[in-house]
DNA sequence: CAGAAACGGGG
DNA sequence: GTGTACGTTTCTG
């Protein structure tokens, strides 16, 4: 039996005799060899909601013990939260995940089903959160080393571990990825490159391990040139690329960058290493370059090597309306690039003499830049793949609604509550309802002002999701409550979750009729012109998620005052950003259509609010004598003028 | 005008 | 693979 500590970089799942293995990929933090622990015992699962007697639902879901499509491997029943409310719940067990898609559309339509919950969670991202896994942080196996699985041999530079207990994690604090930047140049006289007819010309590499180079057919001639000694001169394309094949491999990387690379580069280097027999087996495991379909692009995936393409983030790192790299490294670092527009490159190369060193110094500009922007940028992203708790590279390919919900699910997780359904409302039904409304704007008024104080609201969105309870599992419905209760004629009508939104929507409708003589409107917050209800007590899953948030915040900053280790201080600071980022983004799952906690009643309370807060501050102002001259949503200008005072 | 298709980044 | 981006702009019928 063996103990060991490891960075998890990675993890997927293997079918091994039928059976789905777990890996955990990753390198021991001093050492940096790789270790693969893997897992057997884990077994995936879905939740069914009985319509009606939890036993009549189990005895039709034994009619499958032998069926050759449905293949439930055990059931159980247990007691968990559906907003709130406690539910007897049956869980049921396959053998495979694959299983679970083929299974869950023929149980659904059982009369006694009245819902499949939790039915399209990702083998690998429930296993990180049932077993409160983080990524990108040390983590503990304990187990026994084998010498082989599945066509993978232990070596010097691999360990292979079969679990014998859970993991778990032991520390988040780890920093010092190694990690190398990457860019192809291609020589394409005829429009954009074609992997068929063009070939790459150089590579460029640049990485924080002191590996600098540009390796490329041509470049001898700059052999005594001081400046260009980055070259490295090979006789071919195939040697350049399996030159670069090499240079990762030795590298031990535990992080590889591109710009575009899940898009250009690495589709372009498979093609070519096809056309030139070259393998590209860089994973941990020996696999090579594979790509994940996401939607309609691909994702570039290195088992065991983590590939981050930066374009992805920048889009969500800052606001721009071009995310070229030029454009990128220009708003992060106010300097100008080296730039050589893409269909002179050809020219450059054909050309020689200074241009092909241009052409040279260009290509090493931009890998040096593309990991200056990795420095700069990942460290957040870090910090987020640890506070969401799923995989570094799909965190860093997620939209910020994505990383929100995938947090809400491992929160929802750890208190016994049941993630809601990804919603399926028609095109129609979102037509009808249209867009909410936003944050209160007053146009600035035109002229040089003078005297102006600002004001805003610290973090008002999340502010009011706390103080307001705003959140769906606290929504007080008259109808609802009153006259269906959820009862077995409500559902028996076969009243799918669509119908009972539509109800919740009309019934807002007659709240605003009926709401003078509401009597017990002191045990709700209602919002402005729509007049939603949230009970006071108790508080959301959303609300309270948010308070933890906000509370977490409040301690790092503190930990910040109190450090006096500057490397310390900005770690501290990474980290409060990551919790802010996601606190603000926690109000778009309301807003966001296909997300499990859409809510627009919530969405709309919020904003509603919202605008309500900020014209009565300003309001406020103007009895001190700050007449607002701008305002935008959570925040104004005002021009100070003392004898418009009012108040002393 | 609404719905479909293209686009982004990369060379 | 417990799967099929996404939000915006431009084109087309």
């Amino acid at each position: 039996m063996v103990k060991k500590n490891f960075i998890l970089l990675d993890i997927d799942y293997v079918t091994y005799d039928e059976k789905p293995v777990i890996r955990l990929l990753g390198k021991e933090k001093d050492t940096k060899k790789n270790i693969i622990a893997l897992d057997d015992s884990f077994v995936p699962y879905l939740y069914i909601i009985p319509r009606g007697n939890v036993d009549d639902c189990v005895s039709d879901l034994k009619e499958f013990e032998n069926d050759e499509e449905v293949k439930i491997n055990r059931t159980e029943i247990i007691n968990l939260k559906d907003f709130q409310v406690p539910k007897d719940i049956i869980k049921i067990y396959f053998k495979h995940p694959q299983q679970v898609p083929k299974s869950r559309d023929i149980i659904r339509d059982l009369d006694s089903v009245f819902e499949i919950r939790e039915h399209d969670i990702p083998f690998y991202r429930r296993y990180l959160i049932d077993k409160d896994l983080t990524p990108m942080a040390e983590i503990e196996v304990v187990g026994k080393e084998i010498d082989e699985f599945d066509n993978i041999k232990s070596s010097e530079d691999l360990t292979l571990i079969k679990l014998s207990k859970p993991p778990k994690t032991v520390s988040t604090d780890v920093s010092d990825f190694r990690m190398m930047s990457f860019d192809l140049e291609v020589r394409n006289p005829y429009g954009m490159p074609n992997p068929e007819e063009d070939e790459i010309i150089m590579i460029g590499i640049d990485s924080n391990i002191g590996i600098r180079k540009v390796i490329s057919t041509k470049g001898n001639e700059f052999n005594n040139d001081e400046e260009m000694c980055f070259i490295e001169t090979v006789d071919s394309e195939k040697e350049m690329i399996e030159s670069f094949v090499k240079t990762v491999k030795d590298a031990n990387l535990d992080i590889i960058v591109g710009y575009n690379s899940d898009n250009f580069d690495f589709p372009y280097i498979k093609d070519r290493a096809k056309l030139l027999g070259i393998d590209l087996d860089l994973g941990m495991d020996g696999s090579n370059l594979k790509f994940l379909r996401r939607g309609y692009t691909n994702a570039a995936t290195i088992k065991g090597l983590l590939h981050i393409d930066l374009y992805l983030v920048m889009r969500r790192y800052m606001s721009l309306d071009r995310y070229t790299l030029e454009r990128v490294y220009f708003e992060l670092f106010g300097e100008e690039k080296i730039d050589v527009p893409g269909e002179l490159i050809y020219q450059f190369w054909d050309n020689g003499g200074e241009e092909l060193k241009n052409l040279f110094k260009y290509s090493l500009d931009d890998v040096v830049s593309t990991l200056k922007i990795a420095e700069q940028t990942l460290p957040l992203n870090l910090e987020l793949t640890r506070i969401v708790g799923q995989p570094f590279f799909d965190v860093t390919r997620m939209a910020t609604g994505q990383q929100a919900e995938w947090y809400l699910v491992r929160k929802a997780y750890e208190i016994g509550e049941l993630v809601p359904n990804k919603p399926n409302i028609p095109q129609k039904v979102m037509n009808e309802r249209g867009s909410n409304s936003g944050g209160f704007v007053k146009e600035p008024e035109k002229g040089l002002h003078e005297n102006l104080v600002q004001f805003d609201f610290r973090s008002l969105y999340p502010s009011l999701i706390i103080s307001k309870n705003i959140s769906p599992d606290v929504i007080y419905n008259d109808k609802l409550e009153k006259n269906y209760s959820f009862s077995d004629e409500f559902m028996l009508d076969d009243i799918n979750q669509m119908n009972i939104e539509d109800s919740i929507e009309n019934t807002s409708i007659n709240k605003i009729n009926n709401e003078k003589d509401n009597s017990d409107v002191k045990d709700y917050y209602v919002c402005p012109e729509h007049y939603h209800k949230f009970k006071k007590e108790p508080q959301g899953f959303i609300p309270s998620v948010m308070g933890n948030i906000l509370a977490e915040r409040v301690k790092i900053k503190t930990m910040m005052k109190t450090s006096n280790d500057p490397i310390i201080k900005k770690s501290l600071d990474v980290q409060q950003q990551a919790l802010k980022r996601l606190a603000n983004t926690m109000y778009g799952v309301y807003g966001f259509s296909r997300f499990r906690w859409y809510s627009f009643e919530c969405a709309q309370a919020i904003t509603a609010w919202g605008r309500q807060h900020i014209k009565k501050a300003m309001k406020e102002a103007e009895n001190y004598g700050f007449y607002a001259i701008y305002a935008d949503t959570d925040g104004f200008y005002a021009k100070y003028d003392k004898n418009k005072r009012k108040n002393n």
